[in-house]
DNA sequence: CCAGACGTTGTT
DNA sequence: GTCTGG
DNA sequence: CCAGACGTTGTT
DNA sequence: GTCTGG
């Protein structure tokens, strides 16, 4: 990753200006740019600020004796996330926010597929809920990885997909990120689908 | 006890 | 690392 | 999803 | 073409 850019108390919303001065903004979204293995910027906390580290889509755990579990990780549900082996130490102690400006889902109609973009209603940046681990490599180097949190959909989204991705409203973003929070309800209940009256949606045509 | 899993979608 | 299934 | 395999026997 | 593994 390049840049370092930290803020105690910045919502990724407000991080998307300096953002914006990077020439990978579109490398935000986990879309066409973005697929698991491959490397996006995530926030995390460090020394009490945010800071953005490059990890790689597809969480591998600090116990994974083959990196490749991180091809089936890089969703974990809002549901069993607190238990599962694979992700229940990264719910208590690694949370993290993936920057994002849209989410494609892909509906099935008349024998075709098509995608179709998800994004704020005034296409702000917003974060996905996240979870990181770091591994390391059999060189010995740490491997930064993670996955985005799925929960129902909902009104508008569900029209198109039985899941979405975990939006984080802006306060909720510093809650999240909060390691002081360690009630599994409290982090819980921030795994809801987002408000579909602040989403907009529309039909892509555009080349994926 | 030991071996094997550990996960989610379904174009993200 | 920890749990489950055999 | 996409990439890659696409086979058999073996202590049956 | 279809199934499986990643």
């Amino acid at each position: 990753m390049c840049g370092r850019y930290s803020d105690e108390g910045t919502t990724v919303a407000e991080l998307a200006e300096r953002f914006d001065a990077q020439p990978k903004l579109e490398s935000f979204a986990p879309s066409a740019n973005i697929k698991p293995t491959h490397t996006a910027p995530v926030v995390v906390m460090e020394s009490g600020r945010r800071e953005l580290r490059g990890m790689q889509w597809g969480l591998i755990p600090a116990w994974a004796k083959d990196p490749k579990i991180g091809y089936k990780t890089f969703n974990a549900r809002a549901e069993t996330v607190a238990e599962k082996p694979a992700f229940r130490q990264a719910f208590k102690q690694q949370r993290c926010l993936v920057p994002a400006r849209a989410f494609y889902e892909w509906l099935s109609e008349n024998g075709r597929k098509g995608p179709y973009l998800f994004s704020l209603e005034d296409n702000e940046l917003f974060a996905f809920a996240g979870l990181y681990d770091v591994w390391t490599t059999p060189g010995g180097d740490p491997l930064y990885s993670y996955t985005i949190i799925t929960t129902t959909p909902n009104d508008l989204v569900e029209r198109v997909h039985n899941r979405m991705p975990v939006m984080l409203a802006p306060q909720a973003e510093a809650v999240w990120l909060d390691a002081k929070v360690t009630d599994p309800l409290a982090l819980r209940s921030l795994l809801a689908p987002y408000d579909a009256s602040l989403m907009a949606v529309q039909r892509y045509d555009g080349k994926l």
